[in-house]
DNA sequence: AGGGTTATTTACCGATAAGTACATATATCT
DNA sequence: AGATATATGTACTTATCGGTAAATAACCCT
């Protein structure tokens, strides 16, 4: 069964991939932004009509939601799979170095739709703001959590203060999204990450 | 004579003062991104008509470029000034610190408005998108510049890649800027600015 | 084959987008 | 005072926005 889909036994079948269209309008909102991206973007890179999406997806910002879910749930994601590291060192260095090879990747938009989907706009995608500024200090808050473990396990120093720590790892992986947008590659990218590591504690 | 109005002395004076309209428009910008900044916006925060508008900074997209001008110009303004201090950790400190008060400030709009002002956008606001990054990449180049600088007057070891300790400061800079928007208060941001003023390299 | 159910297509809705025409108001210059 | 020049307010234009009504098409089940 498909990650979304949930295809009933009667009427009509759905003449499209639904998993597909949806790394589509994901592809979109990336390099677009909420705001900037217009039903008739979408309906075109999707290739369906705007009927058919409402009936499948609900409205724009239902099917944004949908998107950022498939974002972060991609295999190539690498945020929640550097969580499970065994020192806090290597999870840290699994975020930056996969940062790196991810945000510049040319083959989809550069940076991170989470970071830059909605930062600033209009009063109508205000909600959509919200779930990522969410979704984001989530992020943190897992972090700060894994780091505290690192404590317990002794692979990190006991009087690190794991939120400043969290909060320094994210700002620099957020900043590499900027960096990404900016044209940066990965190779440099990888750089910035190689520094920040070079600042990390790590026990004895 | 102010910084962008140019009075004539014949015809029907101007009932309203260009700065003040042009700074109401920078901070709408700024909270609301290109994209998701409506001429209705615009009009309400300035006080003014759209033919007033129009007349006087020509249109949006002229109007968002001379708003970007005058944020990069303010007294409170702290990337340019660093730069003039006199060792390359005071440029660093002074530019770190300066973000933390001013991004997480709380009388205008959080974050930067050159970093979140057009990052994912319509292709309608592609060209300030390209200003913008140019800004971004302009200022990473001139902080290299600084540190080559340093590099020659001996407060930087001669190793210094100074073109990866500037990107890394910009990126640390720009995460800042997501980070305020996610929230953060100018003390979390201070924090995240020690932490990386740790990392820094110092001569001797 | 026919009924029930769902998807697709076309055409449309009201609201709002950016931008402007035009008449009027207010100044300076002669 | 009158001519000239610029600003303002109202009302408008065209295009596009997000979203939907209604007719038709394609499937399953009996």
């Amino acid at each position: 069964m498909s990650a979304v889909s949930c295809t009933p036994n009667v009427g009509r079948p759905r003449a499209f991939d639904m998993d597909a269209a949806l790394e589509k309008a994901l592809e979109v909102f990336w390099r677009k932004g909420y705001d900037g991206t217009s039903l008739s973007d979408l309906t075109e890179a999707m290739g369906i009509n705007k009927p058919s999406l409402y009936a499948a997806f609900g409205n724009k910002e239902q099917l944004f939601l949908k998107a950022i879910e498939l974002y972060e749930s991609r295999p190539c994601s690498f945020f929640l799979p550097a969580l499970e590291k065994p020192t806090a060192y290597q999870v840290a260095e699994h975020m930056l170095h996969g940062a790196a090879m991810n945000m510049a990747d040319s083959n989809h938009p550069q940076g991170c739709v989470v970071v830059q989907g909605a930062l600033s706009c209009s009063e109508a995608a205000a909600s959509v703001k919200e779930a990522l500024i969410n979704r984001r200090v989530e992020g943190e808050q897992k972090l700060k959590v894994r780091f505290d473990q690192a404590k317990t396990d002794g692979d990190l120093p006991p009087d690190t203060d794991t939120g400043v720590l969290a909060r320094y790892l994210l700002t620099v992986l957020q900043g590499m999204a900027i960096q990404a947008n900016n044209g940066a590659c990965s190779e440099q990218l990888r750089q910035v990450a190689q520094m920040t590591l070079q600042a990390f504690p790590r026990a004895g």
